[in-house]
DNA sequence: TTCCATGCAAAGGGTTTGCACTCTC
DNA sequence: GAGAGTGCAAACCCTTTGCATGGAA
C-alpha cells in the first residue's frame, strides 16, 4: 500500500475547503492514503516520523476538523480512546475486544432492517453497527 | 415506577452469585428496579440519597462486577462516559447526541441481517446497533 | 497587520488503583 | 485472623484548553 503524494493530499484538503498546512497534509497522507482505523496517538506517531515537530494538540484539532468536514468518521467503540476511520462510506464494524482489531463490514454484506420512523424534530446522523467478538478463550 | 424492596434486591444478588452488601443492594435498587440507562455518577448520586457513605470507587467496582455477572450491560455510546443499561435482553438503541437521551429499540422492531459467519477462534459477544440522531437544528 | 495554525504545558473529567480500615465468616 | 468490601485520595490517561509564538495573505 502506497502513501499518496503531497499533491494528492493537498487536493483533498482543498476539496474539503480546508486551508493547507504541512501537518494537515501529513495527517491526510497517514490516514487517508488507504482505509484505516487509527487512534489519535497512532496518527501522531506516524506523522512525527516525517514531521517530528508536530504537537498532540494539532493532531486533535485536525482530526476534529476532518470529522466536521466528513473526511473521517469518529468511531466510538472502545471506552479507552476514539478511533478515526478514513472510510466514510456507509459500512459497519467487527470489533475484537481482546486484540482491539477493527474490521470493516460492507453495507452490502450486512443490513439493518426496521430503522424506526423518526419524529420530525430528529435528524438521522448515522447508524452504527458493532459486532463485538472475543478471540481469547473465556 | 416503584423501587424494588431490599428483599428483592438481595435475591437478585444471590441469584447472580454476588455476596450481599448494603451498597450493592442499593445499586441494584437504583439501577435494576426498572429498565434504566445511567452513568456511574448518576448511580452514585442516587445511591447516596439513601446511603450517603458510599464511595465512587465502590460504585465503579460494583458496576464492573454487575457487568461480569450480566446484571447490566455497559454501553459505549458517548466518548465522555460509560452508560449502564439494566435491560440485558437483546435490544438496540437510539441516541440523541444533542440531549444525551438514550432510547431502547426492541429486537422485534429492528433486525440485523447478514451477520457474517465467524472464524472458529472468534466468539460472538454481542451486536450493538446505535441509531445516532440529533434534535438541534444544524 | 491581522488571522489562523501550531507547540507547549497545564487543566479537565471519567475511571482505576493503592492502601488502610472494617466487617464478616 | 484471613479475606473481602469499602472509603478516601491520588494516580492515570485521553482529550481539551489557554496562551504565546510564528507564518501566510
Amino acid at each position: 500500500m502506497e502513501t499518496m503524494t503531497v499533491l494528492q493530499a493537498t487536493e483533498i484538503l482543498r476539496g474539503a475547503g480546508i486551508p493547507v498546512t504541512l501537518q494537515r497534509v501529513e495527517i491526510v497522507r497517514v490516514l487517508l492514503s488507504s482505509p484505516q482505523h487509527m487512534s489519535a496517538d497512532q496518527v501522531l506517531a506516524r506523522v512525527r516520523e516525517s514531521v517530528p515537530e508536530t504537537s498532540r494538540a494539532t493532531v486533535y484539532n485536525t482530526l476534529k476538523l476532518f470529522r466536521e468536514k466528513n473526511l473521517v468518521r469518529e468511531l466510538i467503540v472502545d471506552p479507552e480512546r476514539a478511533v478515526y476511520d478514513s472510510n466514510t462510506s456507509p459500512h459497519y464494524h467487527l470489533y475484537d475486544a481482546d486484540t482491539g482489531q477493527l474490521t470493516d463490514i460492507s453495507a452490502e454484506e450486512l443490513q439493518v432492517v426496521g430503522v424506526p420512523h423518526l419524529p420530525a424534530h430528529l435528524r438521522l446522523e448515522e447508524v452504527d453497527v458493532i459486532i463485538r467478538v472475543r478471540s481469547r478463550p473465556s
